[in-house]
RNA sequence: CGCGGGGUAGAGCAGUUUGGUAGCUCGUCGGGCUCAUAACCCGGAGGUCCCAGGUUCAAAUCCUGGCCCCGCAA
């Protein structure tokens, strides 16, 4: 389905090829650095509409146990497929900024395709490629410029989500659209399940626009700026469980930081330290009727309410929430029940809730 | 040397501070009960307490060295 852009300016952009190099693909130049670069990357090589020249991506940054400087998944796909390869720190207005813009000059793109690149590219960048510079984006622009749009789709309760193509300009996810295609978020879906989807058709779409400024029928639409909502990165306060909110906001929550970083809660024991314990990644196929539970209410807000269909039954502002899967600090992810069996029995341990 | 948690029965944990008979919940096996909704009652089996060395009358526990697992989101 095709999601219907705001009203605007409709202008048609001309297409730059002639009859002879209407079969030719583009010159790309790919901008990204996480997964979701990582897959419409993949997608891009393996069309026929892109001769990717090069690839630039982030720096190596510290992370996992030890903090060793870790290449961005896009760094790694690119690697394996001996693309050429720049990771400059910036593009400033220095010799590292210039030497990094005369790397990517070098390529001569035609088309340079940004996908989470997790920098504002300024004016000389955007200026550089022959036709444009685009960027998919994975909301339905206007809604969700910035960071984190999946994940704030789904903590807004958003019905809906999409990819959006557009060109970018100066302002952060505020460029002209070229395509929009929507994507319904069903009642599991979850951070992870919609990103990989979402990048799939985020590379469908890029496709389809280069297809279309190949045939000079690309038209660029002007976002209605009165309706732009920002996305801001998830923070640990995000991830944080609120017991006196309803079942529905607990799931929401828990799909829009799953698999990571993981929603998280605070276990209050008699007479032992609180422990911190995570939603599980791994084990969270997610309660598949919230309504079942919302009757066995009862207790204070966050009160373990007792053990249902293996998952372990805590009072929320509604009812109850189900939790499949848990992972207390310093261990790994375990069952309702191991969570229950360890933590949660034993004489001297209740009464316990969750914080 | 970035910081931190951990390795004890098939699973999940307590016990280590203060050295002295290997514990809890679950599972499993046998028996009972028969509708409890986290079922219940009785009984049983199941352990190189990660490895190696050291201290000691005595080490899961204290000391030294090693191996392995996990968290600190992108």
């Amino acid at each position: 389905m095709r999601a219907c852009a705001g009203q605007g300016e409709r202008r048609p952009v001309a297409g730059h090829e002639s009859d002879a190099g209407q079969r030719r693909p583009w010159r790309t130049v790919f901008m990204g650095a996480p997964a979701f670069a990582a897959l419409i990357l993949r997608r891009l090589l393996d069309s026929s509409l892109f001769e990717v020249r090069g690839v630039c991506t982030r720096p190596d940054r510290p992370a996992g146990r030890g903090r060793k400087p870790t290449p961005p998944p896009v760094k790694t796909l690119a690697l394996q497929r001996s693309l050429p390869l720049i990771q400059p720190p910036h593009f400033r207005n220095d010799p590292e900024g210039d030497a990094a813009f005369s790397a990517l000059a070098a390529w001569a793109p035609e088309l340079l395709i940004v996908a989470a690149y997790g920098l504002i590219l300024p004016r000389r960048v955007l200026d550089l490629p022959l036709v444009m510079p685009l960027n998919a984006h994975a909301s339905l622009l206007p809604r969700h410029r910035g960071a984190a749009p999946i994940q704030r789709a789904l903590l807004a309760g958003d019905k809906v989500t999409g990819i959006s193509i557009m060109r970018m300009e100066g302002k952060l996810d505020a460029g002209p659209l070229l395509l929009q295609r929507a994507l319904v978020i069903g009642a599991n879906d979850t951070y992870g399940s919609l990103h990989d989807e979402l990048a799939e058709m985020g590379a469908e779409l890029l496709a389809e626009a280069a297809l279309r400024l190949k045939e000079g029928r690309a038209d660029l639409v002007a976002q209605d700026e009165a309706r732009a909502t920002y996305a801001s990165k998830i923070t640990g306060e995000d991830c944080h469980l609120d017991f006196s909110l309803p079942a529905a906001s607990l799931h929401a929550r828990i799909r829009a930081l799953h698999p990571r970083p993981g929603a998280v809660m605070t276990l209050r024991r008699a007479g032992r330290q609180d422990l911190r314990v995570n939603v599980a990644p791994g084990l969270c196929p997610l309660p598949p009727e919230l309504g079942e539970y919302a009757r066995a209410s009862g207790g204070e807000n966050g009160a373990i309410l007792g053990r249902k269909n293996g998952a372990l039954l805590v009072s929320c502002g509604d009812g109850a929430y189900a939790f499949t899967g848990l992972r207390p600090a310093g261990g790994r992810d375990m069952g309702a029940d191991a969570f229950f069996n360890g933590y949660l029995s034993g004489a001297s341990i209740p009464p316990c809730k969750f914080l």
